[in-house]
DNA sequence: CGTTAGGTTGACTTGATTCAACAACAGTGG
DNA sequence: CCACTGTTGTTGAATCAAGTCAACCTAACG
């Protein structure tokens, strides 16, 4: 099963740097011959951690992981969180030192690249360090768009803005149902993600869910209207840069797919 | 005096790009034969747009630019404050259209690399473009400690961290005196990087300078205490990845130099 | 010397926090 | 199978940081 997961990341994520620059069989080969190592991780256990030398990148072949930093005052903030599919420290591979943490969400299995064969493949296949450095850009783009959320959308807004935003992601890499997904977060998470108290999310997802925007049962959360959540979130996906990673395969058939337009 | 000023800019952004990776003769050859085009640009005129599909990589050689997103309801977020030496749109090389502006905050002048010629320069000098991209990884190590302080940190801790920012950033390129900065700006402008309103960073200023943190004189800011100011922003500079990128020499013999520990 | 953009200030409102209590639930071990 | 325990979710009341609105001041500039 592992094996089967694994390689089919592996895939999964070729195809998509395949999708942001053009790359040949040569690539592709390259790119399945780098070494790597999977481990499972515990829920909450540290994948980077600040001021780490990072000695290798990680991508995620299941569960979710979250990037976050610790301010003097010991308030938390969310920067980024990670889906299956995703490198989540390819920066670390050409930084030095880690700025901040990377964090295990829930149970997750990642497989490590060693830096040095990272750095071979990126010095010695442009293209697919192409694809990589496009990568980081998308990552960036959704960096700004968080410093939107959290600095110019109220607490409601800001949340059906993440909501549209993971429905989305998932959506593209063929995980989360037509009509919502499973959110294995606790109500802190977010809070930490919209810079806002875990009570505050608490009342928001209140509100939310008796106005019919979602319908919550256990951490799964049903949106019977996207269009609406989406017009609440001010919630425009362009800067999530899909344009040219469309719906997988594995999506196919699912029609009226969430939030795709 | 603008072609002394655009080619002491050029030297001292080839001299940044090789503190970020080893890069030889060759290199250095490539990227002074890169074609630009120096152009003036007024205040306030926008450089970049949302939904462009940009046709250059930008440089400025003087002057000061923002990066910003207005949402739905017209809020305006700024994302980045850029000063001389930095390309303001490296991602706009490789992503195929813009998803935020770029706006001039002052008179700029700014050298133009037509699209082409860039991506002929990373695709043919791996090292140069890996240098780019650690540039690109850095810019966002910036948005995600923009994103903390605009999540989790109060106004007059944020208002101190981004005054901290600044000094460090200029005095990194030799701008920036020793005692503060000039900083050309309407209090508009923090308040829309900070997420915050301009009436309030009017009062945080205010009182800042009353407990003597800053000592404002027209737009000229400075800071007495650069460790008290830096306590209260909460700021460490590990962010920014200067460890390699320390003064040059412009600003040697400038003892006791701003933040620098 | 009038016009205008930006800075300053006060009075009032509001979105979010804080604190605190309690409910719901999932494990865990007897 | 149930009692015990800890984590997460829910709710209310009081408080606070920041927003809003509006007036007025100041300096730069044609």
């Amino acid at each position: 099963m592992t094996a089967n997961a694994t390689s089919d990341i592996l895939k999964r994520t070729f195809q998509k740097f395949a999708m942001r620059a053009p790359l040949d069989e040569e690539d592709r080969e390259a790119f399945f011959a780098l070494p790597f190592e999977v481990r499972a991780i515990d829920p909450h256990r540290y994948i980077v951690r600040e001021g780490d030398r990072p000695s290798g990148a990680t991508l995620i072949i299941n569960g979710l992981a979250f990037r976050h930093k610790v301010t003097v005052e010991g308030a938390r903030q969310i920067l980024s969180v990670h889906i299956p599919g995703d490198f989540i420290d390819l920066e670390g591979t050409l930084l030095e030192v880690a700025d901040h943490n990377v964090q295990a969400l829930t149970a997750c299995q990642v497989a490590i690249v060693p830096r040095p064969a990272m750095l071979k493949l990126i010095d010695t296949h442009a293209r697919l360090g192409r694809a990589m450095w496009i990568d980081t850009l998308i990552d960036a783009s959704i960096y700004r768009e968080w410093i939107v959320n959290v600095g110019r959308r109220d607490a409601r807004s800001g949340t059906c803005h993440l909501l549209c935003e993971f429905a989305r992601r998932l959506e593209a890499v063929g995980l989360g149902e037509v009509d919502g997904y499973e959110l294995p977060m606790t109500q802190e998470q977010p809070a930490d993600a919209l810079g806002i108290t875990p009570v505050h999310v608490n009342r928001i997802l209140k509100d939310l869910d008796r106005e019919g925007l979602i319908v919550r049962n256990k951490r799964f959360v049903r949106v019977p209207n996207w269009e609406a959540l989406r017009k609440v979130g001010g919630f425009n996906e362009m800067y999530l840069h899909l344009d040219k990673f469309a719906r997988p395969p594995i999506a196919a058939g699912a029609s009226g797919a969430p939030l795709s337009r």
